[in-house]
DNA sequence: TAAATTATGTTGAAATTTCAACAAAACGGA
DNA sequence: TCCGTTTTGTTGAAATTTCAACATAATTTA
């Protein structure tokens, strides 16, 4: 566990809190962690939400299949993120959702409970805690509305164009990773994978950005 | 203000506290109101959230304009409920929405910081207001998942149909009210209006709804 | 009540997306 | 390196959406 102390120091969940008060606070959570290889399904749909997920290493894919197989992403996490924090904390008994591991992932469970009520025991930084799940919960609210803003938009150039220019903020640079294939990106941007794929030939053509597999360049 | 307290009873906010816990708390939380006529802008795009904005009557649009002038309408908040609760929790210093008064409305405002830091007076119950606050929250992030689904299908036969679905499953009914008119429906299901009212017309042939303006009946 | 305004419905043409099928490129394991 | 697999790109046809323009209905205002 202690290797991953690095991790949850940057988790926002752990903000502002010293490494003795988080490594005491995981005994008093009851955190664990267990290791899911790649596409295994962390959470499914349907499943009832108890826990807070933490990605402790890898990554993994928060995923929506409705009954006609058309997949829609919502989004890709990363070491320190955390997912179903909102509908356990809810306490869903159907989660509209599932978690997918990207690759070979570790991630840590904690029980939502644990963290809305205080313990016996008294940690004095538990109030800490609950602050920041508060601010993680808003962020994953800004979070999904800037994927609402990017699906809004009518045309499959304009989706990627927004994705595109959100990404390059993000990374304070022209040039970035994007952490999906094609099929990946085009079910984020719900919109159609060939369609996606000739549209980026046009923006090539038009010398708006160089591409490279899930590398981008906007000029 | 004493009049709104059976709004703010019913206001998630201030669930499981006491008429007078209420009362009391309006104070430490220097709650002011203002009213809004119809169409008025409460927040606008741009400016810096402080505040959060209870409904206390009236409704309002959460929506969003982008540089063609194409709106987005993300949601519609009535009596008792909040919004701008995520943005003021991060101290977001450029709102990505709108709020617009649908009609006469009058608005709470309180300031988040106000909520988050207890109060010298040391509120006995500040702790649930705190608990409350997370549990709203959790629910907008549930609200945006459901737009995200709406909105994911590809034809406009489908996302009506998932929209009035979900409307039906709210009233359990399957004759409803819808809080939009015509454009105001399609720039929530983020489609053309006028091919949204062919569709509605098609769905009307097809025996599969009736439909008298903003009533809705699923056969 | 009539007139003006706003909301809704209808239509056809143009643009776009989806779909299916296949080609080309990149990748991974033996 | 070769081969099989996966990913990405390309294409044309069919379906759908958008757009513009106008007709009709409902509501509001004078």
């Amino acid at each position: 566990m202690r290797n991953f102390l690095n991790v949850l120091k940057k988790c926002p969940l752990f903000f502002d809190l010293s490494d003795d008060n988080i490594i005491t606070m995981l005994g008093c959570l009851k955190a664990r962690t267990d290791i899911f290889d790649k596409n295994y399904t962390i959470l499914s749909e349907g499943s009832p939400a108890k826990y807070i997920g933490i990605v402790l290493s890898g990554s993994v894919q928060i995923t929506r299949t409705d009954y006609y197989g058309n997949r829609s992403i919502l989004g890709n996490l990363c070491e320190g993120d955390l997912f179903s924090e909102a509908f356990a904390c809810m306490q869903m008994t159907s989660m509209p959702v599932s978690v997918i591991a990207n690759e070979r992932s570790e991630i840590m469970f904690i029980d939502c409970n644990h963290i809305l009520h205080t313990c016996q025991n008294g940690c004095p930084h538990h109030q800490q805690l609950i602050y920041n799940l508060m601010k993680v919960l808003a962020l994953k609210t800004v979070m999904f509305q800037q994927k609402i803003e990017i699906t809004s938009k009518r045309s499959t150039r304009e989706k990627l164009l927004t994705y595109l220019t959100i990404c390059a903020k993000k990374n304070n640079k022209n040039s970035f990773k994007i952490p999906f294939n094609r099929q990946e990106l085009a079910d984020y941007l719900e919109v159609d994978r060939s369609g996606l794929s000739a549209e980026i030939s046009k923006l090539r053509k038009d010398g708006i950005l160089e591409c490279k597999r899930n590398y981008f360049k906007l000029l």
